[in-house]
RNA sequence: GCCCAGGUGGUGGAAUUGGUAGACACGAAGGACUUAAAAUCCUUUGAUGGUAAAACAUCGUGCGAGUUCGAUUCUCGCCCUGGGCACCA
């Protein structure tokens, strides 16, 4: 027998596969069942493969082996995700074009792909950064342009005053440029943006089908943060000392426009008024509670009412500090609220009329909502906080209500329900850190002292009085209240009538011990204890009770759930739920507000100024520009997705360029724009993309009017070729999409696309979640309504993998010099080695410390396959193949739910069994090659030959298991008394339940244990255990 | 801070989804083979107590409570680690 050498036998059966690729590669259209796997594209970076890439393609290629033995048609195709900053940077830094450097990368990469030995189409790879596939990526953009999908907006970017370039977020390094130290700041810039959120509720609806992890589509659902509430308008006006004058210097445009939900109209201008102001609230019940209003610093409303501003110096400094500030940074809780207030000018609550004071702060953030919101300090966390710092009113509108609907303390309908002003104390104990709790024997309470208010008493005087009276200590050093009053409805068995109780809490401090004996009839019902501190919460079984403890405990904080509506006019006693509805009412018949949806989806900024993306393929005209203007074209408010014309004169315009004005798509013909060779790949001084530099090809002509016209030099962003690149696959370009009509022929590949898509399972990353898995679900779904995707939702399943970390925990970086690539397992152990302890290592979807002590036992393991698979040929034995039909199974399923640390462990297992036994049957050895086949695809396909089987393995079958080779088998069961083991005995599986009693209680060491006891109930779980309670 | 995960021996992890905790593997210790090393093979290996050795007993799945005959698994509270937070891919 020879050595086991992978060098030698990878090398054979990869160039074996490679020259058979037609008999395994998908074909369009074959009788097989489909069946489309994907792993996200590997961006081609100059280091080559990592460990993450092995993970998740090794996953892929186990399961596409196994499904293409169990006779599917499947596609595993490969491309590169290759434009992108690493690439630019590294131009930038070597002074190499982007596009040599990208091909190099991808020679490298492919090279260590094939060294890999994975199954993979690549008659059918794509290159996002080729000009072939970047057309379509160009088309797609203008399909969603034409439809009104994309406009342009003034979005904040960062950057840096030194450099004078835009920095991506990475590059910002606590608030510092990457590269110089220099503080950043927020700049706005123009940018080109594409209104994902159009699509929120259909890309909120399509989860629901879909085979995705739960916590997959619990961060898409959140990510998108659909929230009902209402939009609500303020009016606006001025103090005393101020007068607004009608419209003065007020303008309203698209550039003043912030990315969000802000919108009432689809199509991207905001209706901007200077005399009110807006805000959404997903609590309109706690209008009256609304005691300030606070502005992000971006908001509209500053730059309009400047004349109005009388402390403008302050405001303007305060939004300067802002700029520097990430979203992040700001609304960090836990930090200092930051704020000043507006003056000159006030708010009016719509449903009081109540005069209240506007602060602009940057907790509030302009992306979310209007950018503004209603301060409601007693109902809102961070309004809480903020109120607290500036002193501003608190004021509870909404009452924490507890109601009992069980036991027998639950409401009782044929009772009478009394109404009852009551306080409730916490009485402090004047040395030690304890509270005087009542204990109500009868009932089973346990409470703080309580008691009802009298005639003429503030709640303060019945809270002193009942204090003495309940617990007879006469001496009260301090007594506070705690804001928050709560509603509590139950039955009040002591009183024999139901009990509707307004309560409010008082910490009381006693002064000393001085104590007289409470008089009876204070204290009939139950008696009084001193209580740790430490016990109380554990003690206290009273909801508004415990509230209040907490509130004591913890520091008093907003209440931010639904209760029973107080302080609100007609609306008091409602219920929450009720009280959203019937104010939003209220407001919408007063023209002051209206119901509304808002999401915390913010529409995508699709520009980048950077010289590695697609070249957006449109151009700037002054004369359509006017054209447009001068029309006054009304734009349709419609939320259809169509690809509507507007005739001005002898042109037609598209619904995008008629939204914004001077803008104008390339026609078909003239794609794909291919990105110019510039000399330099740095940004210019004004942040503009280096292609800005190039006049002779940014200055060109109108395709609609052939006027004098200027390119957009902005580029998309990394997200764009990958959105789509999943239909690419489908769609086969590389055999034959050479040069036919680009509109056209998406639509006459429709067949191809129905074939294969929706993607069966696609891998990938936990952390591309939110952006590239909603990103590219968003353009599917776009393509789906105009008729070119097939399938509403791209991928069927997702399957996620963790990311492996360095072996000191933290994450694999060049910087710090911690990390492992693939190919120096592979040189070392050979690729079957590194794919099937990549894939042993842990759960898939886990994140990983890398750990490379572990190989040794892969390794071990095959080295002892390598020598039972040549074992003489010998008669099956019964026992070992029961065991082996049990192992079809496990491994079956467990690959199959992407679960393949235990398929290997399980192997191993049985190999281990093989290595006792002299001589080994030729079924058994089929079964188990074929089973460890697509972890280690050239080991077996080589022992496979060595046994001289049938054709090669990689076109066998997937073994089936056979129920009448599982002999019967013995368990073994567990014996327990009171749930503690204390014997174990074997019996044939399946035993009746009274025979394995007697035969458990038969067995001497629980006859001695039990002796003397009798058996309260007995416990089976069958093939499992036996548990008597005694 | 917010959203989503995870926490089990010296290490990576397993546990039929509420039923023998620690499968499989690494490492370590001892032994065999060898002039020696590597490779290979055999034995032991959660902790503590106990025994000449066993038997056996107690504890043990981040911490604290709860539900249950029984909790790594379910519930609540807390601590820690990781992923994402919109211009990295």
């Amino acid at each position: 027998m020879e050595k086991y050498d992978p060098a030698r036998i990878e090398q054979k059966w990869q160039q074996i596969w490679d020259e058979n690729a037609d008999k395994w590669r998908a074909k369009d259209f074959s009788d097989k069942p489909k069946f489309y796997t994907l792993f996200e594209f590997p961006y081609p970076s100059g280091d080559g493969l990592h460990m993450g890439h092995l993970r998740g393609q090794t996953a892929v290629d186990v399961f596409a082996r196994k499904k293409r033995l169990e006779g599917y048609n499947v596609m595993t195709p490969i491309g590169w995700d290759s434009f992108g900053l690493p690439t630019e940077n590294y131009a930038i830094k070597y002074k190499i074009q982007p596009s040599v450097a990208t091909k190099e990368n991808i020679a490298k990469i492919t090279k260590q792909e094939k060294m890999l030995g994975y199954f993979l189409d690549w008659d059918r790879e794509i290159d996002t950064s080729d000009p072939k596939y970047y057309r379509w990526t160009q088309w797609i953009f203008l399909q969603l342009f034409k439809h009104g999908l994309a406009y342009k907006a003034d979005i904040p970017i960062n950057w840096c005053p030194k450099d004078k370039i835009g920095l991506a977020n990475e590059e910002v390094i606590d608030g510092r440029c990457e590269r110089c130290g220099a503080l950043v700041i927020k700049k706005k810039v123009s940018q080109w943006m594409l209104r994902i959120t159009k699509y929120a509720d259909k890309l909120l609806d399509g989860l629901k089908d879909l085979d995705f992890p739960e916590r997959v589509k619990t961060q898409q659902i959140n990510w998108i943060g659909r929230s009902k509430g209402a939009k609500i308008r303020f009016d606006i006006i001025p103090t005393a000392t101020s007068v607004i004058p009608a419209k003065a210097g007020i303008q309203t445009s698209d550039s003043d426009w912030i990315p969000g939900q802000a919108r009432d109209d689809n199509n991207g201008r905001r209706i901007t008024d200077n005399k009110f102001l807006e805000v959404f609230t997903t609590r309109p019940d706690t209008l009256f509670g609304a005691t300030f209003m606070v502005v992000s610093p971006e908001h509209n409303v500053i730059s309009n009412l400047r004349p109005q501003i009388s402390n403008l110096h302050e405001v303007d400094s305060y939004i300067d500090q802002a700029k520097c500030k990430s979203d992040l940074e700001r609304t960090e809780l836990n930090k200092d609220k930051t704020g000043i207030e507006i003056k000159g000018i006030k708010a009016v609550n719509p449903i009081n009329g109540e005069e209240i004071p506007i602060f602009i702060a940057d907790y509030v953030l302009s992306t979310y909502g209007t950018g503004a919101i209603m301060g409601v300090p007693a109902h809102d966390e961070r309004d809480w906080e903020f109120a607290k710092k500036y002193d501003l009113e608190i004021k509870q509108v909404v009452a924490p209500f507890y109601t009992t609907t069980a036991g027998e303390d639950a409401i009782r309908p044929d009772k009478e329900t009394v109404e009852r002003k009551m306080i409730c104390a916490i009485v402090k104990h004047w040395k030690e850190d304890k509270i005087y709790c009542l204990n109500w024997e009868k009932f089973g309470w346990h409470s703080f002292v309580l008691g009802g208010i009298d005639d003429g008493e503030t709640a303060e005087e019945a809270a002193k009085r009942e204090v003495i009276e309940e617990t007879g200590y006469q001496n009260i050093e301090s007594i506070e209240k705690i804001s928050i009053v709560t509603h509590n409805n139950f039955f009040a068995r002591h009183r024999d009538e139901n009990r509707y109780s307004i309560s409010e809490c008082f910490i009381v401090t006693l002064a000393d011990g001085s104590h007289h004996e409470p008089e009876i009839e204070h204290t009939k019902n139950h008696t009084g204890v001193w209580k740790d501190r430490r016990e109380i919460k554990s003690y206290l079984n009273q909801p508004s009770n415990k509230y209040y403890w907490d509130q004591y405990e913890n520091g008093e904080t907003a209440f931010d759930g639904h209760g029973i509506i107080i302080n609100s006019g007609e609306f008091n006693g409602q219920k929450s739920e009720d009280a959203i509805k019937n104010i939003t009412d209220k407001l919408t018949e007063d023209g002051s507000g209206e119901s509304s949806v808002s999401y915390k989806l913010r529409d995508w900024v699709f520009s980048r100024q950077h010289y590695w993306g697609e070249p957006m393929p449109i151009v700037f005209c002054q004369n359509c520009k006017k054209l447009i203007e001068n029309s006054k074209l009304e734009i349709p408010n419609s939320n259809k997705i169509q690809n509507q014309k507007f005739k001005i004169q002898s042109h037609n315009f598209t619904l995008g360029e008629i939204q914004n004005p001077g803008w104008i798509a390339l026609n078909d013909d003239n794609l794909p724009l291919v990105l110019p060779k510039v000399k330099h790949y740095e940004p210019t001084d004004d942040g503009k993309s280096p292609l800005s530099k190039m006049t002779d090809w940014v200055d060109t002509t109108c395709p609609k009017c052939g006027g004098p016209a200027m390119r957009e030099t902005d580029t998309m962003p990394n997200w764009a070729g990958s959105s789509w690149y999943f239909l690419a696959y489908a769609l086969n370009q590389n055999s034959d999409l050479k040069s036919q009509n680009i509109g056209n022929t998406f639509k006459e590949k429709q067949k191809e696309l129905a074939y294969w898509m929706p993607v069966d399972v696609y891998e990938g990353g936990m952390e591309h979640t939110t952006l590239h898995l909603l990103y590219s679900r968003f353009w599917n779904e776009f393509l789906y309504d105009i008729g070119v995707a097939p399938v509403k939702e791209p991928y069927e399943k997702r399957v996620p993998h963790g990311i492996i970390l360095a072996s000191d925990g933290r994450k694999m970086s060049k910087s710090i010099g911690n990390v492992v690539r693939p190919d120096e397992i592979v040189s070392k152990y050979g690729a079957d080695t590194a794919r099937t302890y990549v894939m042993f290592m842990g759960p898939h979807d886990q994140t990983l410390a890398w750990d490379d002590k572990g190989i040794s036992g892969v390794w071990r393991f095959f080295k002892k396959v390598w020598e039972n698979m040549q074992k003489a040929e010998g008669s099956a034995d019964p026992k070992i193949e029961s065991i082996l039909q049990h192992l079809i199974v496990d491994v079956s399923s467990d690959i199959e739910q992407f679960q393949l640390n235990t398929p290997v462990a399980k192997l191993m297992e049985f190999n281990n069994i093989l290595l006792k036994q002299k001589t080994v049957s030729n079924e058994t050895k089929s079964v188990f090659l074929r089973l460890l086949y697509p972890f280690a695809p050239h080991l077996c396909e080589e022992l496979w030959e060595i046994n001289k089987f049938d054709d090669n393995i990689y076109l066998s079958n997937w073994p089936k298991p056979d129920k009448s080779k599982i002999k019967d088998e013995k368990v073994n069961i567990v014996i327990q008394i009171n749930s503690k083991n204390r014997d174990i005995i074997e019996v044939e599986s399946g035993l009746a339940d009274d025979k394995l009693t007697e035969q458990a209680k038969s067995r001497p060491k629980i006859k001695a244990i039990l002796d003397g006891k009798s058996i309260s109930k007995t416990i089976i779980v069958k093939n499992r255990l036996i548990n008597f309670v005694t």
